[in-house]
DNA sequence: GATAAAACATGATAAAAATCATATTTAAGA
DNA sequence: TCTTAAATATGATTTTTATCATGTTTTATC
């Protein structure tokens, strides 16, 4: 349903929302290690991110990644979109194919709801949000 | 989190349910083509269903695959226990590596009750109640 | 300007998941 | 007991996903 590519640009979006700014961008290679992923691959990851303004960048020597406001705002479902893809979210679960209110698959009435707690809560937290999480110790970062 | 084949896994079993008894055993090409998935593919994993008790067979002319009452009674999550294994369920959803209620990540709120609420859900219910369903026509098999 | 430090772009490789193919074993029926 | 129909076993191929490598462009600093 949600492929690792996603999860460690989720990893490395909220890591850059609590530790970088304008002011201080931070550079691939002290995002990599700290939330422990190839170098090379999250920074192919965050290319994209950066192409579809999810997140900022700097090139050139003391250049870097940060997020300004306007990516703070965006929501950890946009993340998620931009790297896997609208079909894959909305064929997730167990959820068998084409399966849909009128003709529901055996487990759609089982899977359904929670299913759609989930999509919502992804659609309406923003990275700010979960950052701000952090920062108060309620959850934490790497791990 | 939970893969294609358990998915072509649960579609077969279910299949099953609803249509084969002890006196009316299925045989492969005859399931695979209604569920919409490759022969050779559907039939290996029926192997291991079968291996692990979750499907009965019957080899030899005349012979093909079967459910019986003792079959009937596993499941939902036993199908995909046994095709996926455990820790391919356990690491399911986004929720980041080695999260857990005393170092949640940053998503463990939004995603873990949810998330409980369906393994807890595929759990408790059974082959048959599934297929129970569907004879009542309240959800559908094949989509 | 020249140099160095950074993101950016592109393509190659490796690993895993999905699919296909083929040979072996078992049982029924003639 | 021979033939045929089925599951079973095993391995090869293809596709997708994840990872690695290398060259290009941009910017700061000397």
């Amino acid at each position: 349903m949600i492929s690792n590519s996603s999860k460690y640009a989720v990893k490395a979006v909220l890591f850059l929302a609590i530790h970088s700014s304008k002011e201080n961008k931070i550079m691939v290679k002290d995002i990599a290690e700290p939330i422990n992923v190839p170098q090379a691959y999250i920074a192919k990851l965050l290319q994209v991110l950066v192409k579809e303004n999810i997140v900022s960048s700097f090139r050139g020597a003391k250049g870097g990644f940060y997020l300004n406001e306007e990516n703070l705002k965006k929501s950890i479902m946009s993340i998620i979109m931009v790297i896997d893809g609208e079909e894959k979210l909305n064929s997730c679960m167990l959820s068998l194919e084409k399966c849909n209110k009128e003709k529901p698959c055996p487990l759609h009435h089982i899977l359904s709801p929670s299913r759609n707690i989930i999509l919502e809560s992804l659609k309406n937290k923003t990275i700010k949000d979960l950052s701000l999480n952090v920062k108060l110790g309620e959850s934490f970062l790497p791990l």
